[in-house]
DNA sequence: ACGCATTTGTTCGTATGTATT
DNA sequence: TAATACATACGAACAAATGCG
């Protein structure tokens, strides 16, 4: 036994974090700086092993870990993808509202405003925003076609922090085909990971209920939603209120 | 091209599995047929690589699976455990109804009824049972703890499956200390997997008031949840009113 | 208090299978 | 057919946590 071998007690109380958790940060890294847009192939597996130093097996634990998080997503053969909200299976990921009878049918939009100003004192709070800074604000119906017409189901009021939306427009929400996650991919480098809800049931008040098409103090589901990117940073603060006579929002426990 | 070796075109669609997924599926039955109980060790690793004749690391993989199921719970040093709902951390790891302010607080339970009868028609249905088979009827408050007296904020509504739930009476529930789902696996061998829930805003009909304590018509969270066994078999249907003036449903969206 | 055996956790390496281009 | 990429499977070694003597 080596005497004067010590030296060194790492605090190994912050320090320590295993190799593949530290290369999960660094992917993720990569992700948060754009490296790799949403859609696209990252490197492969034994190239990644190769930039960090590392065997492919622990690049691939790192990768296993964000691909059960929805972060990438792995096609046998053809490479390892950053996620997007664009692909059909993975459309409307957030979306849990399902209509009561058959699979999640197609929604229309109508945009009813889309607004520069600055963020109210809760909004600022919830965006992590300084005082006063600017947000914009969007808000829309969401609408089932029906035989007699469109019917409104969902009425949404968000909120986005101004910077990284700069140029956000309703003109250009109104000329959109496709999600509006997807947009805001594409055209402002901000791609949603994860989310939390908050959900209540209230009674719809006189503007809610003349733009549902419901008789006032009709109940009515409230979503409040926090999204969050890649840094784990709040980007969105969505207030959506549906109404559930023949839709319902869908969840798994487990 | 060669001409004459075509033959066996395997079906090839349901014919490959992996093998660690034939061990996930060996270890979910045993599972199922109650060789290992709720919160007891499982084999080792390698007790468990030895007995299905494979190697270490692919018993590994299953058990990551079934892990990240919440089906095992491994711990480093100790095993690999059954989950369990007695422990703290997974204790109402279905109930996601939290305080607006806070963690999630402690609840009192009052037992209003606990019948045998006949399933109904749709209770029958959604359970897998053959009609007129018979069922288990349940119902509860939930209530807060506040300084002018206990508040109640849910109200309960579930069905069972009579076989497998003979014996559980009033009495049972009343004496039980300890969340309902833990009951169930140490006295009727059933543990609750994973669950699916439908969630929409009612109005409080006149009963459903005056348990709440609230006026008719008033919004309530109406959750009618269908849980699942080992097997995948559905053994519980509950539906429930939450009072969501000062609680929310908190969801987690990935 | 110390060391040892057990068990899961991490890391590496290698070989082979399967899907895609 | 060949090359590339992810998927599966095995083996080995060491680290870290736990429990026991």
């Amino acid at each position: 036994m080596p005497a004067a071998a010590p030296a060194l007690p790492p605090p190994a109380a912050p320090a320590f974090s295993p190799l593949y958790q530290q290369i999960k940060s660094l992917l993720l890294k990569s992700l948060a700086a754009g490296e790799w847009q949403p859609g696209r192939v990252i490197p492969s597996e034994v190239e990644l092993a190769a930039r960090f130093g590392v065997s492919q097996g622990t690049v691939r634990k790192a990768i296993d870990e964000l691909a059960a998080e929805n972060v990438l997503v792995r096609r046998q053969g053809k490479g390892t993808f950053v996620a997007t909200h664009a692909e059909q299976s993975t459309q409307y990921r957030f979306l849990r509202l399902m209509p009561d009878d058959g699979g999640p049918g197609t929604l229309q939009r109508r945009l009813l405003e889309c607004r520069r100003m600055r963020a109210p004192a809760e909004v600022a709070r919830l965006l992590a925003l300084k005082p006063g800074e600017a947000a914009v604000q969007v808000r829309r119906l969401l609408l089932v076609p029906e035989p007699e017409g469109l019917r409104p189901v969902v009425f949404d009021d968000l909120w986005l922090p101004g910077t990284p939306f700069k140029g956000l427009t309703a003109e250009r929400l109104q000329t959109w085909r496709g999600p509006m996650y997807r947009l805001f991919e594409a055209e402002f480098a901000v791609h949603m990971v994860r989310a939390e809800e908050k959900i209540r049931a209230v009674a719809a008040g006189g503007e809610e209920a003349e733009l549902l098409a419901v008789a006032p103090g009709t109940p009515l589901l409230s979503v409040e939603r926090l999204s969050f990117t890649y840094d784990d940073r709040p980007v969105e603060l969505r207030r959506g209120l549906y109404h559930t006579a023949s839709h319902h929002y869908r969840n798994e426990l487990n």
